[in-house]
DNA sequence: GCCAACGTTGGC
DNA sequence: GCCAACGTTGGC
């Protein structure tokens, strides 16, 4: 049994959010255009790994709540697909540039963990998401990490 | 809207 | 394979 990994999810919630995850239940994580961000999901992400959800380029930056890897990585159909703006002219079926995961949803937080309330920590130094520049949408969480941002989402009368 | 800092591209 | 230039991201 392989050991349980973290990650943080970037996305626009004006794109995509957890409101919209939770509606869903289950996505395809798909747009992904950045080789490191690909690489995560193809060769470290492993089914059952936690994601949190964090939502960028709005009001209130942060975690706005908690996702599972549900499946093995696949090709993204949205490159195949002239009609979308992930479209990648370069990609063949038999040979996908761009890979992705299934995120299900599994609970939302009344409180959001905000951008503001991560950078307080100084347990939370090293998160990648905090980095300066930081742009690559799919960043591995340590396992002290994400127990500290568990604990914070505990105190805001969070279950499980 | 600004702009620092980045990841990617492409010329060599 | 290097690295400058470019376009994009994302907090403010």
């Amino acid at each position: 049994m392989n050991r349980r990994r973290y990650w943080v999810l970037k996305t626009e919630p004006t794109n995509y959010s957890i409101d919209d995850l939770e509606r869903d239940r289950k996505t395809p994580w798909s747009g992904v255009r950045s080789y490191m961000a690909r690489n995560a999901m193809r060769d470290m992400m492993q089914m059952g790994d936690t994601v949190l959800i964090y939502h960028s380029s709005c009001d209130v930056p942060g975690i706005y709540g908690f996702g599972q890897v549900v499946s093995a990585p696949y090709g993204d159909p949205t490159q195949f697909d002239p009609e979308s703006p992930y479209y990648d002219a370069r990609a063949d079926a038999d040979k996908p540039i761009w890979q992705l995961v299934d995120i299900a949803f599994r609970s939302k937080l009344d409180e959001p963990i905000t951008l503001l309330d991560l950078r307080a920590r100084p347990g939370l130094k090293t998160l990648r998401i905090l980095a300066r520049g930081n742009r690559v949408s799919v960043t591995r969480v340590s396992e002290a990490e994400f127990r500290i941002i568990h604990a914070m989402a505990v105190k805001r009368g969070h279950k499980g």
